[in-house]
DNA sequence: AAGGCTTATGCAATCGTTTGCATGAGTTCA
DNA sequence: TGAACTCATGCAAACGATTGCATAAGCCTT
C-alpha cells in the first residue's frame, strides 16, 4: 500500500525507447518546438499506460514557479468573505489554475509568518479582507517579488487590489436612510483596519455635509464579530440620544446588532433600523430580511483573479497602483424603517 | 523590485567558508549530527546576515515531503465545516505545521481532479464534510500511498475517521422530541452520501423501535443548503398528515427549514418544531433559537490532526480501519416544544 | 553524388537541498 | 613518537523535471 511507487519521466523514456527531453517536450506540447506524430502517440500512449504523473514539485524547482496561487483570508469563517474565497477558487479552476487557501490567524506575527512561507510556495497570493496590520503586511510583501492581490481589503499604499467605491456605498447606505428621516446615525465597524477607515471617513464626511446629529459615541470601533456587534449597539441603544438607525461595516456585525437590539427589548426596525454591508445569504433568511450594501462577489472575484493572473505573467516590473473600483448596490429589505418619533 | 534575487545555501557556505552540507546540517539540526559550537554559531550569524530562507521546494523534492498538510471541504461556505477547518489549521500550527485548504467543486471529477492534485503537494489530507461520490473517492485516495482521514464524513469503508457517534446523536434528538410528545417527525437530509445514511438507518430504527408513525413522504431528501431545507419542509407541512416535528442532518437545513416553515405560515416551534446537528454560532442568534445535536468541532479537529500526523510520521504501512468517535451533545435552545394537538 | 539545410531527438547541466561516505585533523594511549 | 580512534567537515550523488545546445538523419538542390 505504502509501497507505492511513482513512475517518473526516466520510467517512461525507458520504456519507449526515447529520451527524458523528448518525453518532457511531448508532455508539454510548448509552442515551437516540434516532436514527429510518431514519437508524439507513442510517448503519449507508453505515458499513459504506466500511469506517469508529473511530480509538480520537481517541475517547480526547475522552473521556480509552482504553478499553483494562494489566497490567504482573514477570516475562513466569514460568511463574506469564504464566499469570495470561494467564488475565486471556481474561476480559478475554471482557468485551469489551482488555488488553495489559508485562514489568517488574527495576529500580526501568525500572519506574516503565513505570509513569507505562503510566497515560497505560490506564485501569486489573493489577500481577501482586511488584515491584521495592514500596513507592515504589504511593505513586507513589496519587499518580495511575489505577486498579489488585494480583494475586499484596503490598505493606504498603492497596491493591485479590487474594492468597491466605499464612498458611494456608504453615500448609498446615508442617502436612503436619511431619505427614511433618520439624523441619528450610529457606526459600527473595526476601524482599526485601513478598509474600514475609507468607510469611516466617507461616513463623517456625509454626516457633515448633510449636517446630521452627530456624537462620538455614535462611533462604535467593533471587532468584526457578531458578538461585538451584540455588545456595540447595546452600548449606543443606552445612549441619552440613541441613534434611529445604525450602519455596520459588514452583514455579519449588522446580523449581531439586530440580535443585539432585541435582545435589548428594541424591535427592528420599528424602534432602531440596521443597514449592513456585503449581502451575505444569511441576510435573505434573518428576521427581518436584512438591508445591505452589496458588494458583488463574482465580478470582484473575476477581476481579482484576472489581475493577478496579470500580474504573475507579466516579466517586466508592473506598476503596483493599479486598482479596480466596482459598484456597490443598495438592496433594500426590511431592516431599516421611516423613523416614526420625534427626531 | 522583482529582481530580488533569494538566496541559497551556496551563498551562506560561501560566504562563511564552509560547505553547503555543513550549512544544511546546522540549519537542520537532526541529533545525532555532530557541529562544533563555533562553525554552528558563525554559519547561523552568517545565514542570519544575509537573510537566508529555505527553499522548500527543493527541500520536499529532496526529502519527498512537503511538510504541508491539506485540507478538502465540502463548502468552505457551510459554517460547520469552514469552523472544523479553521479549528484544524488552529491547531495545526500550534504544532508549527503549516495546512492549506481548497473547497471542493461539487462533483466527482473536479474532486477527483484536485485531490489527484493535491496528494502531489501535500504529506497528508483532511477530508472535511460528506463528498460528492464518497466511496470513489475513498478507494482513489487508498490506491495511492497518501495519508488521510475522513472528518465529519462517513465513507461504507474502513477508514481513518473521526466522527460523532451519528447513532447517539438522532437517539439525542429522537428521545427529545418523543419526550415532548411528537410521534409524527420528518426527516430532512442529502441522502445521497454515506454520512447521511447512517444517519437514516439510525433514525429509521429509532422509528421503528418506537412504533413512531412513519410514512415515506416523512423522509425528504434535501441538498446541504438552507435553499434546499426551505422546500422540503414546505412539502413535509402540505402532506395530509404532516409531521409535527422535523429533524435536519445540518444546522444550515434546519435554519431553512425554520425559515421555509415561517414562510408558509407556520410558527416555530408551536406549530412544528425543528432539530438540527452541528450547532453552528448562527443557531444561536437565529429565531427561535436554534435547538440542536452539538458536534465537538475543537475535540474533533485535534483528534483529527493528531491521527493524520500519526499515519503521516509512520513509515510501516498502518491499520487503515482506525477511527475515532466521539460524543455527540444535546443542546436544547428554543426551536422545539412540546405537541399541543393532536398526534 | 555531395554539400547545405531543415528537423527531430539526445545529451547534460541546472534548480536548491539533503545525506551517505570518505577524509583530514586532532586526541589519546602505549 | 607513532598507532588507533574520534569527530567535524567536505565531496558528490541524488530527488525529477526542463531546456539550450549539439548532432544525426533526412531531404533538396545543383
Amino acid at each position: 500500500m505504502s509501497t507505492y511507487k511513482p513512475v517518473t519521466i526516466a520510467d517512461v523514456a525507458r520504456a519507449a525507447g526515447v529520451s527524458a527531453g523528448t518525453v518532457s517536450r511531448v508532455l508539454n506540447r510548448r509552442s515551437g518546438v516540434k516532436i514527429s506524430e510518431a514519437t508524439q502517440k507513442h510517448v503519449l500512449e507508453v505515458a499513459d499506460r504506466l500511469g506517469y504523473q508529473l511530480n509538480p514539485v520537481a517541475s517547480a524547482l526547475r522552473t521556480q514557479q509552482t504553478g499553483l496561487i494562494g489566497a490567504i483570508i482573514r477570516d475562513i469563517n466569514d460568511p463574506f468573505l469564504s464566499l469570495m474565497a470561494r467564488e475565486a477558487q471556481r474561476i480559478a479552476h475554471a482557468m485551469g489554475i489551482e488555488l488553495l487557501m489559508g485562514h489568517a490567524e488574527y495576529d500580526l506575527l501568525t500572519v506574516q509568518r503565513q505570509l513569507r512561507f505562503m510566497q515560497h510556495w505560490f506564485d501569486g497570493l489573493l489577500i481577501i479582507g482586511d488584515m491584521p496590520g495592514d500596513q507592515e503586511i504589504f511593505d513586507d510583501l513589496n519587499k518580495r517579488g511575489t505577486p498579489y492581490v488585494a480583494v475586499a481589503c484596503g490598505p493606504n499604499s498603492p497596491t493591485p487590489r479590487v474594492n468597491i467605491d466605499e464612498a458611494q456605498g456608504i453615500g448609498l447606505a446615508l442617502d436612503y436612510l436619511t431619505d427614511l428621516g433618520h439624523r441619528r446615525i450610529g457606526f459600527i465597524g473595526d476601524v482599526g483596519h485601513a478598509g474600514t477607515q475609507a468607510r469611516l471617513s466617507a461616513f463623517q464626511g456625509i454626516i457633515h455635509a448633510k449636517t446630521l446629529d452627530w456624537h462620538e459615541d455614535y462611533l462604535q470601533p467593533t471587532p468584526y464579530t457578531r458578538a461585538g456587534a451584540i455588545t456595540s449597539i447595546q452600548r449606543l441603544l443606552t445612549l441619552p440620544h440613541p441613534p434611529t438607525a445604525v450602519l455596520c461595516t459588514s452583514d455579519l456585525q449588522a446580523l449581531g446588532a439586530v440580535a443585539g437590539a432585541w435582545q435589548a427589548g428594541w424591535r427592528v426596525p420599528e424602534a432602531v433600523s440596521v443597514i449592513g454591508i456585503d449581502d451575505i445569504e444569511e441576510g435573505r433568511y434573518s428576521y427581518p430580511p436584512l438591508t445591505t450594501i452589496r458588494q458583488p462577489v463574482g465580478d470582484m472575484a473575476t477581476a481579482a483573479i484576472d489581475l493577478l493572473l496579470c500580474l504573475v505573467r507579466e516579466t517586466e516590473p508592473v506598476d503596483t497602483g493599479q486598482s479596480i473600483i466596482v459598484a456597490p448596490e443598495l438592496i433594500v429589505r426590511r431592516s431599516c424603517a421611516r423613523v416614526s418619533f420625534g427626531g
